[in-house]
DNA sequence: AATGAATGAGCCTTCATTCAT
DNA sequence: TATGAATGAAGGCTCATTCAT
């Protein structure tokens, strides 16, 4: 039947992501995935074309959604404050991210590994998200809404705090004993980053309102 | 002799790192590492008990120093305003993980895989690491000299902040243009950070001076 | 086809018995079984889950039929005299070995291995095999048919003497100069034991009926 | 010191036929036996050339002490009854087989794969013990003291009862319960075994006289 | 005589994939 | 579309042995 086609395939990405997730994309086999998919191993082939190819199809259908949100943000937002802008791109980034928070801790994982696709990743949808990211710092600075800092490492401290709780999910409830899957969590950890980007970034005469959808 | 004895084991182990490093632990053969080093195959057994035994080898020797780092400025700084102790505990990690900055890749990026070993280090070295800092936070607070924060987002957005650049170098690198393994940028990333800590957690009447070494 | 993949595990199966018969069961490799059975090494794994598994399966299914042998006999002849059950289980069992005389001979070695698989066909087919022995001495010695004897000992003097030209092949072909699988040898050596119960077991008024089938 | 190194190759031996008698020569490693023997696994290439030198050391020695107690009493017996003399001759085997029962269980197994080595054994030993015991049988039935029987056919019996208790020593103790490594056993055994020679081989008027010692 | 490091060959198993059905 | 059989390559590991010391 029809259903049952759409079903496996779904079923095969399902499975892969909750595994590739705990074990790594090296760490899991086809047959662990198919088995826990509850499908024959061949159709991994036969809908991806192998292994890889099942990887790039989550990595590149999670940035499709992720470029799209910052997207609909910009397009929206383009003669308002930037620094409203920048925040509601913050918020639906780390929306989009939660909703997504398995996929998420999987490609944060790979970005780290070096091979031709992630190069190819970075190159596309992390290049395009760094220029938003560039591009709003940049005006908020000619704007003067902005302190002068340096873009790039404003970037990475930014990044780095907002992958930290889906990359080490694990870490963050053994360790530091945060749930981060909660709804609760990732609206009041967004609110503290958009707290920090008024602290740090936004100029203090002018305090970035919080939007929260 | 026993220079050639101890070098065997060393060049596993540098063969390892940077392979590991770039490929993942899953993605890289004993084999490999064996070439690369320059060694028999079967000296991986021989030294480290397989490959697994490799990793944990690795992975207990770089925590054993990061914990000592923090040991040490701990026990030096004890009595002296909370604020110099922890920019000197930052500082000392960012050097340490600096220094190890190819290890840190590798570790950073296994410690988001779910293993019988890596729980093991998170109860041990990373809820050790979690014990400095929510001390010293809670020193602080106590103190009158840092603001009200949550301790757990708090040691989560540092963490990110502090993580990033060496898990993320090739994204630093090909994405937003900054080699991290440069002097100067450990230097300039670590006093953002030093700032980050004055502005985000420091009571603003009593600014904390940045102590480079 | 249909016919294909049996073939592919009988062809496993054939080889395996084949190289454990003369090398025995850790001087075989599977790639040697593999490449006589003109097959992939994988299939092993894929059908036996193992070395191991190939092992169990041989001696398992040999044993299941050795069993329903004696049972077989048992169960036609429960109320005639007891020396002619006991003549014709001897015939049946020595019939079966011979015509299983390979796996045989790696069964026997095997058996003197100590592993936790041995231990548990001993605590099973051969405990079987033992129960319809003593079973049988008892009531014939109850029945006056037979001399009082040591049930153990008779029972280990009897395997003794049926296992050694299987086991002992090669011992019996190049020492003896006997070559036990002719089907002329299995009959004249069976008659043997068969006057060797007479003789030994049987009071001498009512001497044993050979009954060859 | 001259003491020590006496000891390290018999501990070697010991550590080797204590092993290849549970495990067998194939899955036995020599670093097993090192251990086991508390030295250096380079000592067993260095005094028996060898694993494989290892065992045909072991095989040797034991034949060589076995084929001497055949002749020992060969040439005690020489003119008188054949029967005492095969007597004898059984009953000093079996006596040291008990005393090597550990070896005899590796050699009765090894003696049943195909290799250069083991048809040289039975091309020396094997062959030498039947031209005994041939010779004694055919030397009873010319001087009327036996009667007339297969040689090759009673050799082949009595050698698989004689070897059964030591060759499955385990499924002696697992499966009938009895000890063979005990004392009484072999006393008990044998005689039971010099019986067997009575009813079978002598002619029923002159009874061998059994001897034990 | 005895050692520990090191080797190359080989072990069994598992991998992702393909193919005929 | 979906399957189970089958494959060649590669996986990590252990083997018996050698060598300088």
């Amino acid at each position: 039947m029809l259903k049952e086609k759409v079903e496996t395939k779904e079923r095969v990405l399902d499975a892969a992501v909750s595994l590739f997730q705990i074990k790594g994309f090296n760490g899991t086999s086809v047959r662990e995935i198919a088995k826990k998919a509850g499908v024959n191993v061949a159709n991994i082939s036969y809908y991806f074309d192998g292994k890889e190819g099942l990887l790039e199809y989550i990595v590149t259908k999670f940035f499709e959604g992720y470029i799209k949100e910052m997207d609909k943000v910009w397009r929206s937002f383009q003669n308002r404050p930037v620094r409203e802008c920048f925040g509601q791109m913050l918020f639906h980034v780390m929306k989009y991210q939660h909703e997504h928070r398995e996929v998420a801790r999987v490609i944060y994982r790979e970005l780290s590994v070096d091979t031709t696709f992630i190069r190819e990743i970075m190159s596309t949808y992390l290049t395009k998200e760094k220029y938003y990211l560039k591009m709003l710092l940049e005006l908020g600075m000619k704007r003067k809404e902005f302190r002068h800092v340096n873009v790039s490492f404003t970037i990475m401290q930014l990044k780095g705090m907002m992958t930290m709780p889906y990359l080490h999910q694990q870490y963050a409830a053994e360790v530091l004993h945060v749930l981060t899957h909660e709804e609760y969590f990732v609206t009041k950890y967004t609110s503290e980053l958009q707290q920090w980007i008024n602290e740090h970034i936004c100029l203090p005469c002018t305090p970035l309102q919080l939007v929260v959808k």
